[in-house]
DNA sequence: GTGAAAGCGCTAACAT
DNA sequence: ATGTTAGCGCTTTCAC
């Protein structure tokens, strides 16, 4: 391996001047630069970042923990994080909980050891706050995004999620429908309380009864529970109209409902949080609350590489994005108004 | 920041004996095993892995590049590769090329300095051959997934491109279509190349002449040429079918027919490569070649492990998957068989 | 079974 | 404008 001694030896210069010409700092004659600057790319020399980081006791690297992978809305989060984090000089490490807490304790403890300088994290459920007290303890800078986690104070990107309920939910009151189901995530995590919020607002701001037997509550990423919703449809006042709380879980519920041979819209409106990526574009169907998935992403890694050039103490940013609501095919007017 | 010697001080040992209780290697008396053990819990101890990276010249991370962070086929791909990685001891740092060589190029330059142990590459195309011998130079051990590039020895993870091509085209003959068109990914990437060449091959063998007209070369993560398919359409003799070489390409295509009023399958089939993630459970619409995403991604990093740990001169790998037809409804008999 | 010394490749701090 | 020294946190090597 080249190292900087190597070229030092050719450039008959001392280490530290390669390091200058390197690192762009101090003064140094334009000849002995050019000279360096040539030997480097003639040894083909790469700087060991491994080094640099142990003497410098910073990384250059922030991490990015999402809870589905294979949910559009993260991976776009994840494309704006990494267009973010690169523009400002950084390298992004993913990792993937699975909205699973064990494998999210796996993924901080590498991350501590890995000396990361931040982390963007999306909690996979209000326990997720043993895990950031650990990263509290060993002061590597947070910021939550999508979710946040009851009594932790830190810096947040978050989504409108009760105004989108409300919106989403008002939308199939107007249609006419009275017994809408909800099919949420787990209330262990703070969108899925603030959605239902949401709905129980719009519900109680026309006056329709909230009724436990509509709700289902599922985990965000696995819609495991077909035997409920036939359980909800044989009601003696069957809903006409599904909320669902986020893409897959629509999605999930859609093919449930396919699969009893029971149409959408026709028989059935469904709606739901985020969208659904490629399936929207081939087919402009499902009735969706859209967050700025880029965006969250994008100024998630900005608030905490604020964050990290900042003092510890000082006040936390909080960013709310509001979601837009796009009304396409899923939705209709129930069959026969409920009474 | 805790210490191997701050340990070492608290258990009256010395730092050597420290790191063999981390290391699990040497002899060490079951005694002091427990008390350094106790003494880094209450410490809160967590090795400095950039410190042992130094050192032992080895990083335990993993990049994966892929080209395009938005398409379900590199995302579970990236599942995959994330499983099998950290499985095996690693953590990975993931890239996305966006199909764009001078990004490609600062992701290399990025994975050079970082020292990770590995790189798991889908090349942007051929041209990526220049980044490949940057990683060649600096012996840094590499697979390809998905593409290969010409001239270049390498283990790679492939599909099978060149028959899930020839089936989808024969399943389209198969419904008595004879005019295809054929919406290609670049002829720089070597799927493009396989995919045109089965699309040839079934139009042969079915006594069909190939038509250049009917063929439009794109980029695979963008579909920008709605003129094109315009003068395709206005043809004398028009497609009654399209084959698009990937997933974005055929959603794109059938957005654009969309807007045009022209109705997916009644006066147009469409058939592509690989799935559509969300969208093929929402409505199983699309005739598709499904290849086992996720499968190449995990065997990609168990390749690329396998390397790291053998000689470098050693015979390489090659695992080329099949892919998978599945007959949806976007495919049917043309209209009006063409002449 | 345990420890002391040296060094991985780099840069901060202090010379000159 | 350039060099010297020391040290980041860890492991390798050799010694006992």
């Amino acid at each position: 391996m080249v190292t900087i001694y190597d070229i030092a030896k050719q450039a008959n210069v001392s280490a530290m001047t390669v390091s200058r010409v390197i690192n762009n700092s101090g003064r140094i004659s334009a000849n002995t630069r050019e000279k360096v600057k040539r030997i480097m790319q003639e040894m083909n020399y790469v700087p060991n970042s491994t080094a640099r980081s142990l003497v410098k006791q910073e990384t250059k690297m922030l991490s990015l923990l999402i809870t589905d992978i294979t949910n559009p809305f993260f991976t776009t989060l994840a494309r704006g994080a990494e267009d973010a984090a690169l523009k400002l000089g950084y390298k992004l490490l993913f990792g993937n909980s699975d909205e699973n807490l064990s494998k999210e304790r796996e993924y901080v403890d590498m991350v501590l050891s890995t000396r990361v300088d931040g982390l963007l994290f999306a909690p996979s459920s209000d326990a997720s706050a043993e895990h950031l007290a650990m990263l509290r303890l060993h002061q590597i800078p947070f910021v939550l995004i999508d979710r946040e986690v009851p009594g932790v104070e830190a810096d947040m990107v978050l989504g409108d999620n009760r105004d989108g309920a409300l919106r989403l939910t008002e939308h199939l009151i107007s249609l006419g429908h009275k017994r809408i189901a909800f099919v949420n995530g787990s209330s262990t995590v703070s969108t899925a309380r603030e959605r239902s919020s949401g709905y129980r607002e719009a519900l109680l701001k026309h006056g329709i009864r909230y009724d436990p037997e509509l709700v289902m509550e599922c985990r965000f990423n696995h819609f495991d529970d077909s035997d409920l919703l036939d359980r909800i449809l044989a009601l003696s006042e069957p809903p006409t109209a599904i909320f669902a709380a986020n893409n897959v879980l629509a999605v999930s519920v859609i093919a449930c409902l396919r699969d009893k041979g029971i149409g959408v819209p026709e028989q059935m409106s469904v709606a739901c949080f985020e969208d659904v990526g490629l399936a929207s574009r081939l087919d402009p169907f499902l009735t969706v609350a859209v967050q700025p998935a880029y965006e969250f992403g994008y100024r998630g890694i900005q608030l905490l590489v604020d964050r990290i050039n900042r003092k510890d103490g000082e006040e936390r940013q909080v960013v709310r994005f509001p979601s837009e609501m796009i009304v396409r095919k899923s939705t209709g007017k129930p069959r026969q108004p409920s009474s």
